[in-house]
DNA sequence: CGCGAGCTTGACGTTGTTCAACTAGAGTGG
DNA sequence: CCACTCTAGTTGAACAACGTCAAGCTCGCG
């Protein structure tokens, strides 16, 4: 399903990402000639891990997300993509493998930027590589944050972090409706679907949260983010 | 203790990283003309996290470790660094302050060069700025592989894994001498240092170690691959 | 000789996983 | 319209993994 319909084309594109606003208008019509526009189904892959990392994402519409396939089928997912965000490999450089696999969490539409133009925009345009540097780097310090999250903090801080980060980060208004399962929970958290599902109970009975299937209310975000600076 | 005495500069230094190979001699003169190279002893904190990013590092002689300061002051080790090996923070082009702290795990002697120096060459010499983007993928490729081991294996496989990287990557013969403290291999793996010492003892008793105090014989390293693999 | 820091050990309690069973809801075919 | 099935969610109980605490040890150093 290729089609560049929706979108005329890069210049005039509402949902680019903000990177491509540093370049120039034959820059971002040379992207615009090596780009393909596609959406997934729900549970779709977009990258698989250890396959060759021959484009970019770019998301424009719904939700993915980014999760190392580890040990005894076990995901740790490492973070969401939503519209206007990039997904860049970090195998550009390295080994040009996908180094995390991407799935469709709701349907998502993507554009795939071929990646050997995103390395003539890095050698030609300083700029642009400074930025690219840049998010490389607010990626490093975040995953920082996450090593301290599932190596030092216990069950509840790390749901009651993971469910203020689905609020802000994520669904952006409450109450909302998750559209990831339990499961990708646990594989956030790095613990088991069970414990997930017993801590959400907790908060709930404390007052903390509101579930009614996958409705979402956070009723103390505060005391949420309290329970979660404190591990 | 500020000098340039030892390295003459940089064009003819021996203990350089491969990364300013990419440079010409003019741009190797103003890396040198914005340069200290100094002498930390151990245990000395190079760089303090939450401090300013105004220089990276390049090791010259010694160890030193990257640790991330965690709750209820508990650290995690992301990474060590030896000669030739530079240390550039994650937050250049963000906030320009330390993420981690570096300290010195023996004596240990560094070059620092200024921030701004290595912007510069970012934006004039693409060739720099690719090398950089490269090495900042390869560690977040490791940071991966770190996020699997720790939360995806059990203590016997990150130890395991921690013997064959200290054998491997930073003392590279056996046995050998450890200069970083149980504590430290604690940090490490992201457990007590207790549990640390329980384990090394199991390994003694199973034949795949010889310690005496800090000297260490790894007598069978296939089967700890093994251990570190199935977690 | 005594002191202090790092190392070691055992006992104990807590945290978190696993397993098995059960439930609810969404699709599917007769 | 009703079984049937399949998947996600839920619960409890048993168990394993891991951290904490307290005590004792070793060794270098003043």
């Amino acid at each position: 399903m290729l089609t560049k319909d929706h979108l005329h084309n890069c210049k005039n594109c509402k949902k680019r990402n903000n990177i491509f606003a540093l370049l120039n208008d034959e820059e971002l019509e040379h992207v615009d000639n090596n780009r393909y526009e596609l959406t997934f189904n729900k549970g779709e892959i977009i990258f698989k891990q250890g396959s060759p990392l021959t484009h970019v994402a770019c998301i424009t519409e719904g939700l993915a997300k980014l999760y190392i396939e580890g040990l005894n089928k076990r995901n740790l997912i490492l973070s969401f993509a939503k519209p206007v965000q990039m997904i860049g490999g970090p195998g550009m450089f390295v080994d040009y493998r996908h180094h995390f696999s991407v799935a469709a969490v709701e349907e998502t539409t993507a554009c795939l930027v071929d990646t050997k133009i995103i390395e003539e925009l890095i050698e030609h345009n300083p700029v642009f590589a400074c930025d690219l540097l840049k998010r490389t780097n607010q990626i490093s310090i975040a995953n920082f944050k996450k090593f301290i999250n599932l190596t030092q903090k216990q069950m509840h801080g790390r749901i009651a972090d993971a469910f203020i980060f689905l609020l802000d980060e994520i669904y952006g208004r409450n109450p909302f409706v998750i559209t990831i399962s339990r499961q990708d929970i646990a594989d956030l958290t790095a613990m088991s679907k069970e414990n997930v599902i017993r801590v959400i109970k907790v908060f709930r009975d404390q007052g903390l949260l509101r579930v009614d299937g996958n409705v979402i209310e956070i009723l103390n975000k505060k005391e949420l983010i309290r329970i979660g600076e404190t591990g």
